[in-house]
DNA sequence: ATCCGGACGA
DNA sequence: TCGTCTGGAT
């Protein structure tokens, strides 16, 4: 029987036998990973895809290429993933800090996550949902990775107040769940593809896998909650 | 018009 | 806590 303590492993299964691996991070090295943290920073995937693969047709996609591209140029190369000019900008320090560490970027997988993570956060353009995503899926840390889309799911299950902050929201996850990185990454993907599938700000729940477990769907539409 | 796999400065 | 950054898809 699902008790309160394994209620997100309970929704983890859904999500997974509904839309099966996700396979995620979509990349082909730690390098590519760390790029597309940033450029999908508030846009849509479909958008940073095509600034990836202008990116690589540059041959930009390698420690110490980003900066000797310089800005500008970098800027007009990313303009499809949005916000192209601050992007720039951070790509520029994220690479700066990689070469400062080491391009075969191996320190990523082998140091200390807690450590890493307080550098990650001082590079200008890596907030706490970035470095752990980054920690997670290029460093294979068990760092539970929280977005929009996971304070909105959880709190229209009811699970949260939707003004939790992302700390608490990530112990939540750490708390009730084996520390596996793999599940980890797993189930962050999963959330993301509900989040676009079906949990929307206005919310499809008839596409929902969890709607039966689900207070928000019973609500009738005019009073349902736009947090 | 609305919304995207946020972060930063005021 | 709020305004801003920006293009692309629906």
């Amino acid at each position: 029987m699902s008790s309160k303590q394994d209620r997100l492993l309970d929704i983890y299964r859904r999500l997974l036998a509904s839309y099966g691996p996700q396979g995620w991070w979509p990349a082909e090295t730690p390098f590519e990973m760390c790029v597309g943290a940033i450029l999908t920073q508030a846009t849509a995937w479909r958008n940073v895809e095509l600034a990836i693969a202008r990116l690589k047709d540059n041959d930009l996609l390698s420690p110490g290429s980003l900066m000797a591209a310089g800005e500008e140029v970098l800027a007009d190369l990313i303009r499809p993933s949005g916000y192209y000019r601050q992007k720039a900008a951070r790509l520029i320090s994220l690479d700066r800090y990689i070469l400062s560490r080491g391009s075969s970027m191996d320190w990523l997988k082998q140091e200390d996550p807690k450590e890493l993570r307080q550098e990650l956060l001082a590079v200008n353009g890596i907030g706490p949902e970035t470095a752990d995503s980054i920690l997670l899926y290029a460093g294979n840390h068990p760092v539970f990775v929280v977005d929009a889309y996971t304070r909105r799911i959880l709190h229209r299950l009811g699970l949260i107040q939707a003004s939790l902050d992302y700390h608490r929201i990530q112990q939540l996850f750490m708390d009730q769940l084996p520390k596996d990185p793999a599940l980890y990454q797993e189930y962050h993907a999963l959330i993301v593809a509900l989040g676009k599938e079906a949990c929307n700000p206005k919310p499809r729940c008839g596409l929902c896998p969890l709607r039966d477990l689900c207070p928000t769907h019973i609500i009738p539409e005019s009073t349902i909650p736009q947090g």
